[in-house]
DNA sequence: GAGCACTGC
């Protein structure tokens, strides 16, 4: 788990006699060719390189400036190009030189010019970070574009900065903000010089000079360009987050800077690491420049962020909910109007258990006292429901409670809150290698998430934050989560470095390297989608998976849907979209839907098939596409969420013209709607074991005893209750997804014959 | 009889 890449032996396995020979069900497989190393993908740098020691600058924080937020905007300037020396950009000049990281221009730029190439940055929230340090690189003189010899061609090199962002929505918004610092319009197929890539949405003008990307976007570029030819530096923006896509890039971007450069004509990459959180040593070890031949500068930037009080119990509290709702109604009484309140709970359970309890008190609240109304913030809300949390209170003397999960922490801001609760837990998705299933469970949050959750209340003004936890709990709380990489299924990541031509996935430098065991794993799995051939290397097919945006059994299934056997792929594009459009098209049934929920069920039965799920999504897609008059409607009477038949249609269509262009579709079909057809049944059969092709390995069979047991590991499963067919005995299942929370659970599950199950195997 | 949060040519 120590970030260093050159010491493989010590992460091998030792299983029996020889720790190469795995066994799954009856067959051994021998993955001596899987773990060979190759010849050390890390150059080694001439040793000429003098070691610098990383100046660490603290900075006086800017006094406040109110409002700097919300300047007035200058007009997009036309034409382009002169940038902010315009003096339609005075006000918002004068808003960007209050910012805390304005006193740091000079440093950033100097600490990558001559051969310096990597800078890291510490910059809390407010600091401006993301929005200027783009800015003040784009016009350095190693910024522009080039014309080089790569080879026998002659190729342009750099001219971009590419700035990764986690999520599509931080990556669209800055693109606007900097673009409009700038007075350079954001439009396609205009010159400009800001640009934005997430999925479904590209706006990159003509003569961008700064684009905002997602994590996954510059991965795909890296499969087509692995010496990111067209940029000339790298910044990589909350890179503490620690996603699996963000740890990949590092590695890929280690790899750039230890390389003799060849790919990119000789020109360096630049690369800024941005993080919040001041817990670096771990990107500074990894980015060490003994390996990279450059000296990593650190840059410490203060944010702008107002005191928040922070209040522990005294001793641990027994029961949460009564803990909470006791806070709530201290606060309640003792602070003054206006101030919200965010609480942080695990679940939706959890979350509607205290809006009850809150609901109940807040009537026997005597008529002279402010109201308090309690909303839900959780994922899986309509968009409606969300939109209540971040509205003010609809009456007034009212102080609204937001009673959220984890995706306040860093995914949406509530306006208006002053207080914040902290229970101290949060829901964490961990998957376990060796079960090949994930679980789902609450657990402790660390160190960094708490300050986190803290930082909320301080967002408008000064704030109090109080911790359903002691200050000793506090203090033995891990310093930051783990990152994903460990946690997660590391499927999709190996396939991404095989596809990449890293062969000996073992030795990849990345900051924390999971176990063997979860990569033994996932070899073994690509092995059995055929996306590895019997030597580790990557095949014509693993090289089609890397490119679908979706996982790689899913990818298999899309692959097998266009041979002539199953010829089912519209369908299984339809499905597909569906189920990876979010955590479930059809929202629970709740009791306040009580009045219609007869109706909903009504409605809903024209949708479920007794074959399982995945006809049942196929059947819900094509109505909703066959639907012409009113789509949001049509969801409204089956509670189905909206916004993931939308995200579903856009996955269809960009499916739909990947399939074409890797020619496994001859043509697109006729544009929607069209009449819905039900499949008929031998269809619905051959359908679902082409999905076997991808999941046989995700099979159960009924027992005598009515319980469902695997195939592969012979445990018992039970029918998650959102599956059509939980309650239903059939002879076996397939299941999507195997998720471990209060039971061993199956779900997306569909009916399959035994005889295909062993049909499916047997193809290995 | 139950669902942390993101993301992708």
């Amino acid at each position: 788990m120590t970030g260093e890449e050159n010491r493989p032996a010590k992460r091998r396995k030792t299983k029996g006699n020889n720790p190469s020979i795995v066994k799954i069900g009856d067959k051994t497989i021998d993955l001596t060719a899987y773990l060979r190393p190759q010849e050390n993908p890390v150059k080694k740098p001439p040793t000429n390189g003098v070691e610098k020691a990383s100046p660490t600058t603290e900075e006086k924080q800017e006094p406040e400036t109110k409002g700097n937020e919300k300047t007035e905007a200058g007009k997009p300037h036309k034409g382009v190009s002169k940038r902010h020396q315009n003096a339609r950009a005075t006000p918002m000049l004068r808003a960007r030189k209050a910012l805390p990281i304005w006193a740091h221009q000079e440093d950033i730029k100097s600490s990558l010019r001559k051969d310096n190439d990597i800078l890291l940055i510490v910059g809390e929230t407010g600091s401006g970070k993301s929005t200027q340090v783009p800015q003040f690189l784009c016009d350095e003189p190693w910024c522009r574009k080039k014309k080089v010899q790569v080879g026998s061609n002659t190729v342009n090199v750099g001219g971009m900065i590419a700035i990764t962002q986690p999520r599509r929505v931080a990556a669209i918004t800055l693109a606007g903000r900097v673009a409009k610092e700038m007075g350079t319009p954001l439009a396609p197929r205009q010159e400009g010089s800001v640009g934005y890539s997430v999925r479904f949405d590209h706006v990159v003008p003509k003569g961008t000079k700064i684009k905002f990307l997602t994590e996954g976007m510059l991965l795909q570029e890296l499969l087509r360009d692995p010496s990111l030819r067209q940029y000339s530096a790298i910044i990589v923006d909350e890179i503490h987050e620690r996603s699996v896509d963000v740890d990949l890039i590092a590695g890929f971007l280690k790899q750039i800077l230890a390389s003799d450069k060849a790919g990119r004509g000789g020109i360096p990459l630049k690369v800024v690491v941005m993080s919040a959180t001041a817990d670096v040593e771990k990107i500074q070890e990894f980015f060490n420049p003994q390996d990279v031949h450059s000296s990593m500068q650190l840059l410490r930037i203060k944010g702008r962020q107002f005191p928040v009080e922070i209040h522990h119990t005294d001793r641990p509290v027994p029961d949460i909910q009564e803990a909470l709702i006791k806070q709530i109604f201290d606060i309640h009484q003792q602070e003054p109007l206006p101030g919200d309140i965010l609480a942080f709970l695990t679940g939706q359970e959890e979350i509607e258990a205290a809006q009850r309890l809150i609901e109940e008190h807040s009537a026997t609240l005597p008529s002279n006292v402010p109201k308090i109304q309690a909303f839900p913030l959780y994922g899986q809300l309509s968009i409606q429901a969300q939109q209540d949390a971040f509205k003010p209170a609809k009456q007034a003397y009212t102080r609204k409670v937001v009673l959220a999960t984890n995706i306040a922490e860093t995914s949406v801001t509530v306006p208006g809150v002053r207080y914040v609760i902290d229970c101290g837990k949060a829901k964490v998705k961990q998957f376990r290698a060796r079960l090949g299933m994930e679980s789902l469970l609450a657990k402790a949050i660390s160190k960094s998430s708490a300050i986190q959750r803290t930082g909320r209340a301080g967002r408008e003004g000064p704030g109090k934050c109080y911790r359903l936890y002691t200050a000793e709990t506090y203090e033995s709380l891990q310093e930051a989560d783990l990152p994903e990489i460990l946690r997660n299924d590391i499927l999709g990541a190996v396939l991404t470095m095989k596809a990449r031509g890293i062969n000996d996935v073992l030795s990849f430098p990345l900051m924390d390297s999971p176990d063997v065991d979860s990569v033994e794993k996932a070899l073994l799995q690509l092995l059995f989608l055929e996306a590895l051939a019997s030597d580790g290397t990557i095949t014509e097919v693993g090289r089609k998976l890397a490119l679908f945006p979706v996982s790689a059994p899913y990818g298999r299934v899309l692959l097998a849907a266009a041979e002539p056997e199953y010829d089912c792929l519209l369908e299984v594009i339809d499905i597909i979209a569906c189920l990876t459009s979010g955590e479930n098209i059809f929202h629970q049934l709740q009791a306040e839907d009580e009045p219609t929920r007869d109706d909903v069920e009504e409605h809903r039965k024209e949708l479920y098939r007794r074959e399982g799920d995945i006809l049942t999504y196929l059947t819900a897609m094509q109505r909703y596409a066959a639907e012409n008059a009113d789509r949001i409607d049509w969801c409204r009477r089956r509670r189905i969420n909206v916004r993931n038949m939308k995200q579903a249609l856009s996955i269809r269509q960009q499916l739909r013209g990947i399939c074409a262009r890797e020619k496994l579709l001859a043509e697109l079909p006729p544009p929607d709607p069209q009449p819905f057809v039900p499949l008929p049944p031998e269809r619905a059969d051959a359908l679902l074991r082409c999905f076997l092709r991808g999941f046989a390995l995700r099979t159960a069979l009924l027992a005598p005893d009515s319980s469902y047991v695997t195939v592969q590991d012979r445990h018992v499963v039970a029918v998650h209750p959102s599956s059509v067919l939980h309650g239903h005995r059939r002879e076996a299942i397939m299941f999507l997804e195997h998720v471990f929370t209060q039971k061993n659970y199956a779900k997306k599950v569909s009916a399959v014959q035994a005889d295909w199950i062993v049909e499916a195997m047997g193809r290995r």
